[in-house]
DNA sequence: TTATCATTTGAGCATCTGTTCAGGAGTTGA
DNA sequence: TCAACTCCTGAACAGATGCTCAAATGATAA
């Protein structure tokens, strides 16, 4: 493993062109940071963080279920849900009437569980 | 450790009050939520995230190198760190003329970290 | 001092976001 | 068939967001 250097000199002062472009290399590209973002812009927003949080806990919830964690409309739910749903972040399956929604995969919830972790003693 | 009940019936055919609160007092509470959704907000931008891995790669950048990672003026750079050092993600100190940020805390690099991996080959 | 450099601040503005409202689609049971 | 129920879709709109521009601050050097 190699150890990080500092970069201590700015450019106009002294360019240093070589070490901001070693470091851009082994960055993530501008694509990978774009995709990275639209996923924590998705965890972002107060009513699908609910969701999100209410699915890690339970398991699996129906729509009227998760409608009663939050204080929006169902319409509003339904909403963040096809976000998520798009996104790949959660899952679901119908069963009669009933839509049953759950956290996609154990990466999400990973990062659900280190964040909450982070928060409450951190 | 405690199973995780599915909560199976709408409370509109089988009222079921008692699971739902049940679940709803292992939740996060709303304020969390607001708190984790804050969090995830601002790392949920192309510009501020590009900065918090070229952060994550180097350690610790002064803004004008930190402007040449991504594609927007110093200016919006300035805003965006202002951002991320007043929710306590990132820190700075200031050496001479320039000011250098870095992560400030290892749960901000764990989040950046296993985020990448998931993205990577998750 | 004065000039220059690195960074910040505030204003203005176009764009994006999340919500509600109204209506539609799919499912169940009478 | 019909009505009831669960959930989804599209439109419209207030409010938030992120950018640039212009100007200010703090630090170094002549």
């Amino acid at each position: 493993m190699e150890a990080v250097a500092r970069l201590d000199a700015c450019t106009t002062t002294e360019p240093d062109e070589a070490r901001v472009a070693a470091t851009r290399d082994r960055l993530v590209t501008p694509e990978e940071a774009a995709r990275l973002a639209e996923l924590f812009r998705l965890l972002g927003d107060p009513t699908r963080a609910q969701l999100l949080y209410a699915l890690l806990e339970a398991g699996e919830l129906c729509v009227c279920d998760l409608t009663e964690t939050v204080d929006v409309s169902d319409t509003a739910v339904s909403h963040a849900l096809r976000l998520l749903r798009t996104a790949g972040i959660v899952a679901s399956r119908r069963s009669g009437r009933m839509i049953y929604y759950r956290l996609a995969d154990a990466h999400v919830r990973m990062l659900l569980d280190l964040s909450r972790e982070h928060l409450r003693h951190g």
